[in-house]
RNA sequence: GCCCCCAUCGUCUAGUGGCCCAGGACACAGGAUUCUCAGUCCUGUUACAGGGGUUCGAAUCCCCUUGGGGGUACCA
């Protein structure tokens, strides 16, 4: 049989990092195994826009590499993969189910419920509904409703015994059915409840596993219920812990930013972003653009396979010892067995940890076509093989400080016209206003890099030592005015990679310029 | 309230009765390198939630407590 998995989002206008972990794990199991990986939409009726808001979600799995064999935009046998598009079905089954005496109509209402509960929770009792108003003959029914009551169908759900589930992730688990309510299945106006119209999914798509996240694991038993009522095969069911919020065990929400924010690295992930976007003239608003949702590392040139391996470590393992994974590698090795039981919370350190080691691992090459989209928005360079050429320039020059793509936005340096060049302040102030700063600056240019032929940066650096020699000067006492002088701040790259990178005419200008500051 | 699930360094985890006075990674701290920053290289601090059992022996098995999560909805 082959194995079929699926992940079922709700277009809700975002990808959520935890969803993305559920997601991952069905596509590496199904991948795993030689299966397929299917994605069902779980939409309703009232929902407006469906498309739109479901365009993030669809694009955010694909950059990801986290492709589906059948769902939206690939079609597939058990089309349509809308669950408003299968209203049809699911009325079919909540028929079946009450005409083998596995659900009924029931007339309740809301109130007269409710007053019953509070009256169980006021003797410290568990709530079972008494069936009062189950419409199990014609007669009964045609009262009801002559009193005006709304019908819903409920769920005729054993009174005693137990249900035992295998759990592929939890091992065994065990219910009462006493505990389990006669729950609504579809409501009084004919929509269905979610629990309904997702066995029914499953069954059409031929699921065999349900991987999802452990909040689901109460829900089992009403599901396992109709499916055995209608007597169809259960799949085999693994729930994951779910993703924590930073720096405790409680659910990621993406609701809580507020807090999350106290969160160090949470913060430093966020401004880090926050600054790049700034310089990328991107409106951003913090619904989208924070590390919940996925969208935020793409829209800095975060490297889709970093986070995948990250996200892949959020609950599983291999072993004590491996970290790093390509999809493939992921694929070949994941097994439910070495999941963890345990909520693993969100580390943003550790997820940036990971995307500057993929970075790293990038050719010059490499980066610079990563790198180059962002200094064309920037209007630094043109998307030509000359922009090209000196991004990748910057990007050699910069190595290891391109943590992410958009990471060449933080030099401007090197784009920018000398005129247009910005001067931090307090730089220029400990650096370049020092005393005699300006006049030894000049020296030097006047005596090394005015009449210097070779501008490259190892035959600088060389000119500059002999310089500093034979006027018997210290390197600190000089390098720091010109990098100022010359980027504009006292961090940056090596400084004869820099000047060379400006080339002589702008150097000089630079300095010229520095001196009358 | 009742039912279900979970619990190892700050974080992700290894560990399935002796190999563990608990290993790796991230983070953190100190040092080295360097023109700054980043990086790199050393070094270091830090955990079996608590209490009872079982056993020659427990992070590992059992029970209780505590803490976290979920269900108990005409939410998903």
């Amino acid at each position: 049989m082959t194995v079929r998995t699926r992940f079922a989002p709700s277009p809700t206008g975002y990808l959520h990092i935890g969803g993305v972990r559920t997601a991952l794990f069905n596509w590496l199991f199904a991948k795993h195994n030689g299966g397929q990986f299917i994605l069902r939409i779980d939409d309703t009726d009232q929902q407006r826009n469906v498309e739109e808001a479901l365009e993030p979600i669809l694009h955010g799995l694909k950059w990801l590499g986290i492709n589906w064999d059948e769902g939206p935009g690939v079609g597939g046998p058990h089309a349509p993969y809308y669950q408003s598009q299968r209203y049809d079905k699911y009325q079919a089954v909540v028929d079946e189910l009450i005409a083998k005496g596995f659900a009924y109509r029931d007339y309740a209402k809301p109130e007269e419920l409710q007053a019953q509960r509070d009256e169980a929770q006021k003797k410290k009792e568990t709530f079972v509904y008494n069936r009062q108003w189950m419409a199990d003959t014609p007669e009964k029914e045609a009262q009801f409703k002559a009193e005006g009551r709304q019908g819903v169908v409920r769920l005729k759900t054993p009174l005693e015994g137990k249900l035992e589930l295998d759990d592929l992730i939890r091992g065994h688990v065990e219910f009462d059915w006493a505990q389990e309510q006669d729950h609504v299945i579809q409501r009084a106006d004919g929509s269905f409840i979610y629990h309904l119209a997702n066995i029914v999914d499953d069954h059409d798509f031929e699921i065999t596993h349900v991987i999802r996240a452990e909040e689901h694991l109460s829900n089992t038993p009403r599901q396992v219920f109709m499916i055995d009522a209608l007597g169809w095969e259960r799949p085999q069911y693994a729930h994951l812990p779910f993703v924590a919020e930073p720096g405790s065990k409680t659910k990621l929400s993406k609701r809580k930013l507020d807090k999350y924010m106290k969160n160090k690295d949470f913060s430093g992930l966020v401004n880090h972003g926050l600054e790049l976007a700034k310089k990328m003239g991107l409106e951003v608003s913090a619904d989208t653009f924070n590390p919940v949702i996925t969208d935020f590392f793409e829209q800095q040139g975060y490297l889709p396979e970093a986070i995948v391996n990250y996200l892949a470590l959020l609950g599983w393992s291999l072993d004590d010892h491996t970290e790093d994974f390509t999809p493939e590698e992921l694929i070949a090795n994941f097994t439910l067995e070495r999941v963890v039981k345990g909520a693993a919370s969100f580390d943003c350190a550790k997820l940036l940890s990971f995307e500057h080691r993929y970075m790293d691992r990038q050719s010059v090459e490499r980066k610079t076509e990563l790198c180059l989209p962002f200094a064309v928005k920037a209007g630094w360079v043109a998307n030509d093989d000359a922009g090209k050429a000196k991004v990748a320039k910057v990007v050699a020059g910069a190595s290891e400080r391109i943590k992410m793509a958009a990471d060449i936005l933080n030099f401007e340096e090197f784009f920018l016209a000398d005129d247009a060049l910005p001067y931090v302040q307090k730089d220029v102030d400990k650096r370049l206003k020092k005393e005699g700063a300006q006049a030894l600056l000049k020296k030097f240019a006047d005596d090394v890099l005015a009449p210097a032929e070779v501008w490259e940066a190892a035959p600088l650096e060389e000119a500059m030592k002999v310089w500093l020699e034979s006027n018997g000067i210290g390197i600190g006492e000089i390098i720091h005015a010109l990098r100022v002088a010359t980027t504009g701040k006292s961090v940056g790259i090596g400084m004869f990679e820099a000047l060379e990178i400006l080339g002589k005419e702008s150097t000089l200008a630079r300095i010229e310029k520095a001196l009358t500051l």
